[in-house]
DNA sequence: GTCAATAGTTGG
DNA sequence: CAACTATTGACG
């Protein structure tokens, strides 16, 4: 139905205007106008001309006719909003309690013009969409079967957790399904962590579906990034593998949406609106009748509890690797290296495993969660600790450039020859970072050649690519990296892993650090023997008998999961609660944590009936990031809606009593990560 | 964001 | 008391 008024949701970001402003659609526009199109309005007292976008069309109105203004120009000649991608910003409006212009931002691209950009044409599609150069296993058979009579039936949401082991052929249960989904005309998403960590797996998309795909990645530029949105409207393009903004995509027939990797914190984002891509695309699909799977080695504890204990969820497993045997793996307890009195970086077996691997003329990887040289350096007379003076964290010394570098703000100095408190000459660098790691195997095994991957190396466009490439044809014998390095490479040579501290991420202070220290341990220890050798690991740990090291030596997820949840539910914590952390930062300590003590007083009064569990306040992990002091409240509560109602509500009233001049409110419900 | 009305401040 | 500045509120 066109009528004579248009809803019109105005591209400012104020939330005082977070509602829909009405507008006399003028003749020439009537036969054009379409929900979902952006608009052009006289707004404000000066008739500023602003965009908008049509949310609505309407025969009558509200509000004073006599006030209304008209819509002064329609920019483009389609919608930039589909019926979907509206209904899901809506959704996410009130899901993560922001306004409707972030939402409309966050799943439409920032076109200035509809103009068609260079390149955007679509070339013939070429699509081998029979999969015939490949047989299943028995377990991916029935995997793909059941995803695809889900598909036939339409059956709308419905989830699947695709737990395959490392090296299982998740990959090519995801292939199967989309070829018979787009096949039957309809599109299909794949979402990945990160697209410069998994070249691999997005080349054998782009090898089975051809012009047919399309890749999204956060180094697009914004007219690369428009050409490929337009042509998934246009229908010129089937498939888009991206990362969590790709859940977006424009489609008008979704069929299958794939979460490679579901357990990885990136598919939270980070900034408002906070969404989480796993539960977008769980809306998506229930709103466009299409199906999603979730794959991981490590699924989370809160995917596995749905696909176990809730039936939310159908649990397909992959238990086997193909042609592969599992890694041994060693933990090696680092105490008793050193009372053997070996103090350096490798444990002595380790550094054997390592002299056999290079003497085999074969592949290594190392992994570090932290880069660097040392992660801090201190004076021996005063004990003093090199720190940021805008950011409360140590420095960490580079040895490429002699420098100080601060990880949160990014600032630094060159290296002191004095310690700046008190003069003494006696400086030392503690703490290991990839850096060091490097230079250890240099020491140890003089003319190896090494690569190193990590923040540091990887600035550039292509960096992740070429230091990958490199590796694979052999250009180093060995890999350095963070955590980059652990993700789904895949590198025939590589017979050893050695994770070089294993602790790094227990000790974090989220409740999750078993869980993630697990995850990261099954999924580095997966790149070991991934060709026809048998891989070895070794895990050096000072806490070789923390559960999540013993669990990941074994290698059995459902182990680990029993342990896990087990501890949860004691303990109440997700995913048998929700978790609110609300953080001030400001630039005055005492105030930030003034106000929060009014906030939490403001809570105690409102929360009589004992429902909500406030925890307490505490700094942030790091407590002073560029200048700003951040503290926080965490409040718990077993049932999500009510305690996001009890926290704005309780923001509010702060509010109303302090005009918290100055002072940042962050809010996160069941953030990624603890601050 | 921008504008304008309003309240508050200053200088003669 | 006029002229200027900061604050507040509305925006269809």
């Amino acid at each position: 139905m066109i009528g004579r008024y248009a809803k019109v949701c105005i591209d400012s970001k104020h939330s005082e205007l977070d509602f829909l402003f009405d507008y006399i659609i003028p003749a020439e526009l009537e036969e054009n106008i379409l929900v979902g199109m952006r608009c052009v309005v006289p707004f404000g007292k000066g008739n500023t001309p602003t965009t908008g976008y049509i949310i609505a069309l309407a025969g009558e109105t509200d509000s004073d006719p006599e006030k209304l203004k008209a819509i002064a120009a329609l920019p483009d000649a389609f919608c930039v909003l589909t019926e979907e991608t509206l209904a899901l910003a809506q959704w996410m409006r009130q899901k993560y309690y922001t306004t409707l212009i972030s939402c409309i931002r966050c799943v439409a691209p920032t076109a200035k013009t509809g103009k068609p950009f260079p390149g955007t044409r679509a070339k013939k599609k070429q699509m081998d969409a029979s999969c015939a150069k490949v047989t299943l296993t028995q377990a991916q058979e029935a995997a793909v079967k059941k995803i695809t009579l889900a598909m036939e039936k339409k059956a709308a949401g419905a989830a699947f957790l695709l737990h395959g082991v490392t090296g299982s052929g998740k990959t090519e249960v995801y292939l199967h399904a989309i070829a018979r989904v787009l096949k039957a005309g309809y599109q299909a998403i794949v979402l990945v962590p990160e697209i410069a960590l998994t070249p691999q797996t997005v080349d054998l998309f782009t090898a089975r579906f051809g012009d047919a795909v399309a890749v999204t990645h956060s180094r697009l530029t914004p007219g690369e990034r428009f050409a490929i949105w337009k042509q998934a409207i246009e229908g010129e393009i089937q498939l888009v593998i991206g990362p969590r903004s790709a859940v977006f995509a424009p489609f008008a027939r979704v069929g299958l949406i794939v979460i490679d990797e579901e357990h990885e914190h990136t598919y939270h984002s980070e900034t408002s609106p906070k969404y989480d891509a796993r539960a977008v695309a769980l809306k998506r699909a229930e709103l466009a009748g299409a199906v999603v799977v979730m794959g991981s080695a490590t699924p989370s504890t809160e995917s596995y509890l749905r696909a176990t204990e809730k039936g939310e969820y159908t649990l397909l497993k992959l238990p086997h690797r193909i042609n592969l045997t599992f890694p041994q793996v060693h933990i090696i307890d680092m105490r008793r290296e050193l009372a053997r009195g070996n103090t350096s970086l490798f444990a002595g077996d380790f550094a054997r495993a390592l002299g056999e691997t290079l003497q085999m003329g074969r592949q290594a990887i190392l992994f570090l969660n932290r880069r660097g040289y040392s992660t801090f350096v201190s004076c021996r007379r005063c004990g003093g600790v090199l720190s940021c003076d805008r950011c409360r964290v140590n420095y960490t010394y580079h040895a490429n450039t002699a420098a100080l570098l601060c990880h949160y703000c990014g600032q630094g100095m060159p290296l002191p020859s004095l310690c700046p408190e008190c003069k003494s000459a006696h400086l030392r660098r503690f703490g290991v970072g990839t850096q060091q790691v490097e230079a250890e195997v240099a020491r140890l095994f003089p003319g190896t050649a090494t690569l190193r991957m990590d923040m540091d190396t990887t600035k550039g466009k292509h960096s992740h690519a070429d230091i990958l490439a490199a590796f694979r044809r052999g250009a180093a014998q060995v890999l350095i990296g963070t955590q980059m390095v652990a993700k789904g490479l895949d590198f025939p040579q590589v017979v050893l892993v050695g994770v070089v501290a294993a602790d790094l991420s227990l000790f974090s202070g989220d409740f999750r650090a078993g869980e993630h220290t697990f995850q990261l341990l099954t999924q580095v220890a997966g790149r070991a023997g991934r060709a026809r050798h048998p891989g070895r690991v070794f895990l050096q740990s000072y806490n070789p008998e923390h559960y999540a090291l013993a669990f990941s030596r074994q290698g059995h997820y459902e182990d680990f999961y029993a342990h896990e949840i087990e501890l949860r539910r004691t303990m109440n914590y997700p995913p048998f609660s929700h978790i609110f952390s609300i953080m001030l930062s400001g630039p005055g300590e005492r105030e930030v944590i003034a106000a929060l003590h009014k906030l939490q007083a403001i809570m105690v009064y409102c929360n009589k009936k004992g429902r909500f569990a406030l925890m307490g306040i505490s700094p942030a992990f790091v407590s002073k990031i560029k200048s700003q002091f951040r503290w926080k409240l965490l409040v718990k509560c077993e049932e999500e809606e009510p305690l996001k109602q009890f926290v704005l509500y309780c923001i509010k009233k702060l509010r109303e009593n302090d005009p918290l001049a100055g002072i940042t409110v962050h809010l996160s419900l069941n953030p990624a990560l603890m601050e």
